[in-house]
DNA sequence: TCTTTGTATGCCTTGACGAGTATATGTCTG
DNA sequence: CAGACATATACTCGTCAAGGCATACAAAGA
């Protein structure tokens, strides 16, 4: 009997760098467990344990193709995490539009130019 | 002699149901250590070590208001995780559109558009 | 000064998780 | 059928981080 595993939030899952290097690969297309594992350098049973975490979260589901299994994205875990974020947008903005009316203000008093700076449009 | 802490990425420190907590919590305004220990209901020595680690990496920073410090965000660190999330909105995209077509097509018979398929692959 | 309030830190224990290795399961080909 | 190939799982081990607790530090107030 399978136990009740540990409802983690799709925050724990991404947290794993080789996680997120293979979602990341899964993004142009849909890849099997061998491509995955030659293409991030990682013995097979690491990156099948890796999908195992993944599928079970969501961010991955599989097709059989012979003795491969194909991988391929789903969407919903990670617009969660993009839903997590949004609270914080607002937050953003207004720090951009703050720093941008700051930065405004110091051209207008001098023309320093101490680094590289992104070009940016005056409102 | 302290190691170079673990640069933990920023997916790491958002790991913490307890940190993602406290952030949501600072959205909305700056906020002593005393405030966040009473609404989150935990052990202060807790909230401070969450703060020591989002401080560390860049998710806060603190004002010294006598006894009090008064934490508030700082955008970078989640600009990151959401420049990581971009690269899966085209697929997100491309998924909605290929639901709507589906969609499409069970509704009622309407013209049908110039479809994108990918090549179907053979067994 | 002593006391109270606010915050940080150090130590210890526990539990979770990832890597590594070996092996099991399953499928194709000759 | 045997054997190669593809993937999954079981087990062990080491590491690391979070929680609990006590305590240190610092500023305010009596």
């Amino acid at each position: 009997m399978a136990h009740i595993r540990g409802v983690e939030s799709a925050f724990e899952i991404i947290a794993e760098p080789s996680r997120r290097a293979i979602l990341t690969l899964l993004v142009s297309s849909e890849q099997s467990v061998g491509e995955i594992e030659r293409q991030l350098r990682m013995p097979q049973p690491t990156v099948s344990k890796h999908l195992r975490v993944l599928r079970d979260a969501g961010f991955v589901e599989a097709t059989v193709d012979a003795q491969r299994r194909l991988y391929r994205l789903r969407p919903e875990p990670l617009r969660e995490v993009d839903a997590w974020l949004d609270q914080f947008r607002r937050f953003w903005s207004a720090h951009v539009d703050a720093l941008e009316r700051h930065l405004d203000r110091m051209d207008d008093a001098e023309e320093p130019k101490p680094l590289k700076r992104k070009p940016r449009k005056k409102k």
